[in-house]
DNA sequence: CCCCGGCATCAAGGAACCGTCAAGGTCAGG
DNA sequence: CCTGACCTTGACGGTTCCTTGATGCCGGGG
């Protein structure tokens, strides 16, 4: 894992589990920092520039709704809300002020680890145009975006081999059997087909490997299926 | 108008439990599709391409990690877990698998519809959102002044020629599939007219392209949709 | 040695698809 | 009532793509 990702910014005016919170947090390779109240909260969270925040809604000074929404007035760093209210409509309130997390007190100390670490993970990488490619060699394929580079040039494919190669490609470094193969490109009514599969094999490999009849990526195997090797 | 982020996938065995999440999404202006087993929730998701996807852990032919660790194989979609195994490991296994959010049942309907909704809220790419304005060469496309400039000068649309560029430009660089684009533009009850699509790109293609018999924004993927190139 | 099954390759016909044009049809405003 | 803008629908040529059958290669078994 990178270097960054590991300060934590623990708001709670108890001073108990604040402690309790923090020891366990630090345990567990967390960079602590902790605030009593909602003033001192916004204090910290503009200076340490925390990579998470948990969040106690019961506060002294002000509401921690208004913490929240303090904080979206200026940054998306994931705010994870700590409250002893079970029930009602809080949760809602607190999720659609932009909270990302909400955890009933009392709580599994290992869950709410899980869902700090959750939280994070996804603010780590934006989701941008980057996700979901699959690389292997001089091949990128974009599963999301649905195309296909080599050698950084967009390769055109037709639906069916596009569809030929997702299917592989989602299931790379494992065999496909023949007939799932068949059935999740051309349908549940496939499954003898064989032909089919022989052919566009042929055209992938025509397309995408540097020797079409020495393919590196995607492979026969004999008897069973073929399997996208990265 | 509902261009963006309103897809979900309910994967759920139990046809009871997954008629009224369905109804109750629908009622709440969610695109829902439903799949009930692990294997063609897989598929389904290849092939909505869902905003998130709401997935129960109890499914008959395979386990519920396992559908989410092929999931992340190759799509960062928010995936909300349902189980109704209250307590344990379950929760941080989920959610160290990759999972976004975990609810167990029994569980308030208002508190699942707020978490889908931070769920997708998070993965909201910022730039994405906010970017009311795309550039792409001589065209400029104001989203929210629902305008297009061309080499400066506006370029008058008619509202269905808007509504098929807005659609793509809210997913450009991204092939949008035909049935998609069809049912964004025209409505839910609409897929196989794909003549309207022909029609239409053409339309655009003379009012917004240099040479509208060699498009450079405004692409056909043949077989499969339309994408937007800025 | 020859046969045969499994795989790769090639070619051809028909179907599907795309771009284009133009004829109605509907509706709002003058 | 007329006009103009816009949407729908159909038709037609050119192209691409899917399917299917034929052919050739290779290795194992009779």
């Amino acid at each position: 894992m990178t270097a960054g990702g590991n300060r934590v910014l623990v708001v709670d005016d108890e001073p108990g589990l604040a402690r309790a919170l923090a020891i366990t947090l630090r345990a567990s390779g967390w960079d602590v920092t902790t605030a009593a109240d909602g003033t001192s909260a916004l204090a910290a969270a503009a200076e340490h520039l925390p990579d998470v925040v948990l969040l106690d809604l019961g506060l002294p000074d002000m509401s921690g709704l208004d913490v929240l929404a303090a904080l979206r007035g200026w940054t998306r760093v994931p705010v994870v809300v700590l409250s002893a209210r079970q029930h009602g409509e809080d949760k809602v309130e607190a999720l659609d002020a932009g909270a990302d997390d909400y955890v009933t007190k009392p709580f599994a100390m290992n869950e709410l680890l899980a869902r700090l670490r959750a939280a994070v993970r996804r603010s780590v990488v934006p989701s941008d145009g980057e996700a979901a490619v699959v690389e292997a060699g001089a091949l990128v394929v974009e599963l999301a975006r649905r195309r296909v580079l080599r050698d950084g040039v967009e390769v055109r494919l037709t639906p069916t081999e596009w569809s030929m190669l997702e299917v592989l490609v989602r299931n790379r470094g494992k065999v496909v059997p023949r007939r799932q193969l068949l059935q999740e490109v051309w349908g549940p009514s496939y499954g003898d087909e064989t032909n089919y599969l022989r052919v566009y094999s042929a055209q992938l490999r025509r397309k995408l490997e540097d020797d079409p009849a020495a393919p590196r990526h995607i492979i026969t195997a004999p008897g069973m299926g073929y399997v996208f090797e990265p």
